[in-house]
DNA sequence: TGGTTAGATGAAGAAAGCTTCAGGTTAGGA
DNA sequence: TCCTAACCTGAAGCTTTCTTCATCTAACCA
């Protein structure tokens, strides 16, 4: 009997065979996929079960139910996107404003289109009581990354650098929902990005 | 046989008699308070039914399915937004660029607000299939009304109004659902809405 | 090679919710 | 007043999906 039940989100059992890591990966792919083909409303664990090549029993060692399966697969998403912005903002300490806002721009929304598709499939997830617990989380990991790198401009900001930093993710999060909800985001990506880039440089600007 | 089934959406039979016009908006009310207090997982057609003080059947009556019954309530509500908006947009033509800002600002945001719990409640909505499509349809329209606007500007713009229109509608969606999901969205509201319009500003200055 | 533990299986139990429909009630006109 | 159409009712059928568990197989180690 090593541990008591943790609850929702956390995994039954920790794999610790190849095999089992394996069976793992490939229920949170499947996830994904039939999350994508038929949607949250229709997606069950037996047909992400058989996606992955399992059967439903293995999915249930290893998640303790469907919610935890569908929080893990958001978790895996946004941390990708939070690991992106964090690491550019360490970059990018000390440079100068307008870079920092074009390089952040660049990494986020790349990130975020990375796999389009999925990323519009785990919106619906994100609605979640749970799920926005995490998306929450996310973006205070992602606040703390730009309102750090906000202090080391030259000159200081005249304003709270946390606010500066909601605006700049809300602003980011506004445009590349816009962009997943089109129907067509190859077209609309690039003179997007380049409005946005040009938006909060000049909110930047007249910040400091 | 008055008419064919016009698919999901369409309420079944259109009141008639008063009666019937009060069930079918006890039941859309019913709808909301349901999805605020125990979500849209939990948010069974029976419990909706026994709320509005109605029965099941009843409801069955006027919507085809569960379905339609919350893209009726979602529709309402993004109505009324983009009513306000379009309102602004009418009354704002030929102004000052950074007033057209402020006041679509205020008015989105007032609308938006006006019952937090609600709007948040229908986000998990507006992730259906069709709920996004009701989105976009409502975002379509709002974007005809602020190109329009930006149309009327002393000096025209040096860019595609659509494009310009497009920004500003997701900077104030990322906002305001930053501000939606947020814990605490009333101490929020005044400094992001400033920061919102000032940056809004800026950029139209920097599109002119 | 044998024992022990990790991992996998999938039929079946149980719960839950959607939706229908046959029959009752109310309103309004003739 | 009486009749008809509009409206309402809610028990129950039907379907769907979640989740369990007894049993089997594979991997690892002594």
């Amino acid at each position: 009997m090593p541990s008591a039940s943790k609850a929702v989100l956390q995994p039954r059992k920790t794999p610790v065979q190849a095999r089992s890591t394996a069976s793992v990966n490939a229920i949170l792919e499947a996830t994904i996929q039939v999350l994508l083909e038929v949607g949250k409303e229709r997606l069950t664990t037996t047909r992400v079960a058989y996606r992955a090549g399992v059967s439903v029993g293995t999915l249930y060692q290893y998640f303790p139910n469907k919610g935890a399966l569908l929080q893990a697969a958001l978790k895996n998403h946004l941390e990708l996107v939070a690991d992106a912005v964090e690491r550019v903002c360490r970059e990018e300490r000390g440079g100068p404003p307008s870079q920092m806002v074009t390089r952040i721009v660049d990494k986020f929304l790349e990130a975020k289109m990375k796999d389009i598709k999925t990323s519009v499939a785990l919106y619906s997830v994100s609605s979640d009581v749970e799920g926005s617990k995490i998306v929450e989380k996310t973006a205070a990991r992602m606040n703390k990354a730009i309102t750090c790198m906000l202090a080391t401009t030259r000159e200081p900001l005249q304003k709270d650098p946390q606010l500066v930093a909601s605006m700049i993710q809300s602003a980011m999060a506004g445009v590349s929902r816009k962009l997943l909800e089109s129907s067509s985001p190859d077209k609309q990506f690039m003179p997007l990005k380049q409005e946005l880039i040009l938006m909060l440089t000049a909110y930047l600007d007249a910040s400091l």
